[in-house]
DNA sequence: CTGTTAGCGCATTCAA
DNA sequence: TTGAATGCGCTAACAG
């Protein structure tokens, strides 16, 4: 590998004027600049990025932290992330927490041992107090999916409660009053938020709290199926079902079919993130959007803007959800509406 | 951020204890080990990785390059990938080609730039010839789903030949006479490799091969359906119709239903990569597994080797695939096979 | 077992 | 506009 001095020597300039060119800082002849390119090219030359970052305390990395690297929502966060670092020329450090909170430190850890100039934060299971503690001992860092007080600058997130509300609203137009309810882990804010927001539909539509009706998961395919099973043993008269993520939606889903359930005629079931296969199910299914790729662009606008100071660059920091009406979901049975009136 | 020679200052030791206690190299007296690391717990001590491979010229991170960040193959890779190498203490850096030959090749470049130990390369675009060209060039790379003579013992491969023929045997053994195919970009040797397989199993039914029945797609959904419904239009006795990959078997899937085919008892579907979401569909996917997971430990592996000196793993080069029966593949029609008779 | 000394390759003053 | 000198923080001989 050739180096800066060999450069040096074969253009016949000093260090500084080869370092000179590279960065484009300070004046230099073009005659100069020519021959220093020349050289560089006969030999090859690839600055050292180690010695580089040494020397000016600076890595153009940006340090990228999901909580999880499977699963559709990851794919399109960095997918989104890594192309927008690319067009200005920074580069992507990503690192996985495996859905555990020591693991989650210790990536953040390794994140800022690599001396990442900024971070990128995807974490569930992390506490707000310990990002808070955080603050100063890190690289600038925004977070995504999180809505941390004391921080809401650094914080690009869903307004999950809306969308919880979007989902049962629009099956309560339709005249379900037997909504049943399948939430995320109630200690993340995200599926408290989605469960919230159910429940001030329901209580917008004059409905009392069925606590019967709802259901505590955990997110994963398998819940949704067992929970749903529960569900329908209740033997009560539940016209749908909501699940606070398309990933319990299908084990749902797969339930309701098996057990000779009609979707939508006998039961609507609503999901939640519209990941990318929610639209490849049969029926398709109905969900609520969570702009992932949005989310992640805007938070490479804020490290763009706060760790190297490029400008005229917005950045929103609370991103509306939407219903995506498809087919999962529709009126209430008749014979459900009639006993109703 | 304290310095190793503030650490050496405060413990009352030299530097090169100090970086001895850190890197667990050469022998250090127990007192003075305590001393250092007190010495490192009081100041919050981070090493500064750029010093330490600036010094050592080695970055413990391994440059992982997929051809694209979306899709669900790329986060089973991913996620791997990065647990592998974390288990042996080393990172992944990561970047993405966008499926682009340009955009491939500035990623190795700039994987390459950051001094990366070792890489895995994921790509589709780059050729041959380059790839063999870099050998000399690159830090010690391998490469997953690739099969490059003269380098084979660098390449982690599936045999997709004989997947291709699994998936049209299993429709072969089911009576199916009338079985479309749509193929995967022919430029790409997985592609390739996979309608040779389907190829072979036919001819080693007695069967012809019918042209009119390939087709050559792109691998993703529009195309699945678009050709799904140019083979319909064909107006030929099919009864079976065989995707080179998922994306295409759902597309080609939402299809078939709008036309009110039933699958698997009108026409049988079958897929390629097994997918996560396979499963999720309905009737669920036949398919060939693409063990992406166990191909990327291997990767790992192969580097952990060959770049760090680690023994007793084993590396094997070729995986095989094989066939996930599930409920969209079944039988050939009655009257079908008594047609054939 | 521990300390001294030289770089690793580059950016960045400060002079010229 | 260019060059010389200094140091970024650490590892790795080499001595002791």
């Amino acid at each position: 590998m050739a180096t800066i001095y060999e450069v040096s020597k074969l253009a016949g300039v000093s260090l500084a004027t080869v370092s000179r060119v590279m960065n484009n800082s300070g004046k230099v002849r073009d005659a100069t600049r020519r021959k220093v390119l020349d050289a560089m090219e006969q030999l090859d030359y690839q600055p050292n990025s180690f010695a580089q970052s040494l020397a000016s305390n600076r890595s153009n990395c940006v340090g990228v932290l999901v909580s999880e690297m499977h699963g559709p929502i990851f794919g399109e966060m960095l997918t989104a992330i890594d192309t927008e670092l690319h067009r200005s020329g920074k580069f992507a450090l990503i690192a996985g927490g495996h859905n555990d909170e020591e693991k989650e430190a210790e990536a953040i850890r390794f994140l800022s041992s690599r001396n990442c100039d900024a971070l990128i934060l995807h974490v569930e299971a992390l506490s707000n107090e310990f990002l808070l503690s955080m603050l100063d001992r890190l690289p600038p860092f925004v977070m995504i999916n999180r809505e941390i007080e004391g921080m809401a600058d650094r914080c690009i997130s869903l307004d999950n409660e809306h969308g919880g509300y979007l989902a049962t609203h629009s099956l309560l137009e339709q005249g379900h009053t037997h909504i049943a309810y399948i939430s995320g882990p109630q200690e993340w804010a995200d599926a408290s938020a989605r469960l919230a927001g159910h429940n001030r539909a329901l209580t917008e539509f004059g409905l009392e709290l069925d606590e019967r009706l709802v259901f505590e998961g955990d997110y994963l395919v398998p819940t949704g199926s067992r929970l749903a099973a529960a569900i329908l043993d209740l033997e009560l008269p539940v016209t749908a079902i909501v699940c606070a993520n398309d990933e319990m939606a299908v084990g749902a889903m797969e339930v309701l079919r098996s057990r000779k359930h009609v979707i939508p005629s006998d039961i609507s079931l609503v999901g939640y993130d519209n990941v990318r296969w929610s639209s490849f199910l049969n029926p398709k299914l109905t969900t609520v959007n969570y702009p992932v790729a949005d989310m992640s662009r805007m938070a490479v606008n804020w490290v763009l803007k706060q760790a190297y100071g490029e400008e005229g660059l917005p950045v929103r920091n609370v991103f509306e959800p939407e219903l995506i009406r498809r087919e999962s979901s529709g009126p209430a049975p008749v014979a459900d509406r009639m006993a109703n009136l």
